[in-house]
DNA sequence: CGGGAGTTTGAGCTATCTCAACGGGGGTGG
DNA sequence: CCACCCCCGTTGAGATAGCTCAAACTCCCG
């Protein structure tokens, strides 16, 4: 896999590579290989088996897991240059999780064996995984916490924070646009309540001019107004 | 810190030390300090800044969140031979939880600053802690997943099934009982619901000849009935 | 200019929480 | 050793947040 130099600069700035000059980046890139796929496809599904791990270049990923019962809920968003398909890849089991392309996607990826090795030649690398496996657990019981003590409004408002933490686009009038397809049900299995109670909330919150809906689209206009109703009355 | 050679032994088998060999395990913990806490301490509290990382030897530990309102949520409880405050040793921040002594107990910390050098020294160490990491993430997203989707008797199901994998204790008759002191609401905390909630179900299911209660103590006596029960209908 | 996917809204329902009162067992201090 | 007290558990009754189901509405896209 060649890289463009600026996209190895990008790479080095990304948690996953860290602190690895550029060379060794470019060595451990080298077994990558890469794919692209569009919006609307899968990139694995839950249960296949789990013997890559990726990392995504550009575009957008949903990562879904469906219960017995059909219902679904959405475990992350994935934004460029983030990896993912490690829970599995290295519990040698299967995909947790569906892996939905939301936005034309550029992936690299590497069987696990291969990264199990580069591992352990590149010990930083197993660092850097670890540590942004501990973020992950740390975020993981954050949304755990707040599902077992919260009421679904204040459940909704953090979802609504944490996007757009990880994917506000801050527009010319200081509203944040939070920049992807994102239905109601979409909310909805990410708050852990229903498209309609979503609905209903949003609807109320536009109400008061605190937010801006439209089809698939939240703007923020009045983000402190949210983080005021959660912190406490 | 020196160990007994049964001690390095036990050790050279848990996740975080595996495929390490003795002598290198041996020269690791050199490293450690120990220390000993009575039932009903504390190693640390919530918010402390988090400069230690953990191995429980013996005894039991239970990690709680408070939320800013005063309700409790357990994380999870230590068995011996876990390591634990990783998650925020690591991230240079504060524990994200208080860690209660359960049952008297024997730990091993380092700092933190020591753990990311023998981390850069020995990369099985990084890597292990990562693939502990991944295990961590695997179960929280199990646990969310059922918050967010099942109801309550399920999820105490599910809370009861897991507390006999990681403390189950067989007994003679082919019960198994949760060996470690738990109240309703300890039980409510990890499932997400309230002491009055559990306390009815595990009542019905005490009529029904499925379980066996007790202060503080719950025993299967069938738990493949409780596991028919969440398999779907 | 359909058609379908996403959204809104109403009305009724129910699983679960809340609050309150009582019961029991075991540990502790006298 | 005994009695008391406190913590844990049980149970009932009422309240309610949020779910379910149904129906209409609105874009967007081909």
């Amino acid at each position: 896999m060649k890289m463009t130099p600026e996209a190895l600069t990008a790479l080095s700035k990304t948690p996953f590579f860290q602190n690895l000059d550029i060379a060794t980046i470019s060595t451990v890139l080298q077994g990558f290989s890469q794919s692209r796929v569009s919006t609307a496809e899968y990139l694995f599904y839950q249960g296949d088996k789990a013997d890559r791990l990726f990392v995504l270049i550009s575009g957008q990923i949903k990562v879904i897991q469906n219960t017995a019962d059909g219902q679904q809920v959405v475990m992350r968003l994935i934004n460029p240059y983030e990896i993912f398909g490690c829970v599995a890849a290295l519990s040698q089991g299967t995909y947790p999780g569906s892996a939905e392309v939301t936005r034309d996607v550029e992936v690299l990826f590497l069987s696990s064996h291969q990264v199990s090795i580069l591992m352990q030649t590149y010990p930083l690398l197993a660092y850097n995984a670890f540590q942004i496996m501990v973020e992950r657990v740390h975020e993981l019981q954050d949304r755990y916490r707040e599902l077992a003590t919260e009421n679904v409004s204040h459940r909704l408002v953090h979802t609504l924070l944490r996007l757009m933490k990880q994917n506000g686009k801050p527009m010319a009038n200081g509203s944040i646009l939070l920049d992807l397809p994102l239905s109601r049900q979409n909310l909805a299995e990410m708050t852990g309540t229903t498209l309609y109670t979503v609905s209903r909330l949003l609807q109320r919150w536009a109400s008061q001019g605190v937010i801006q809906t439209g089809r698939e689209k939240v703007i923020l206009l009045k983000p402190d107004v949210l983080v005021a109703e959660v912190a406490g009355v």
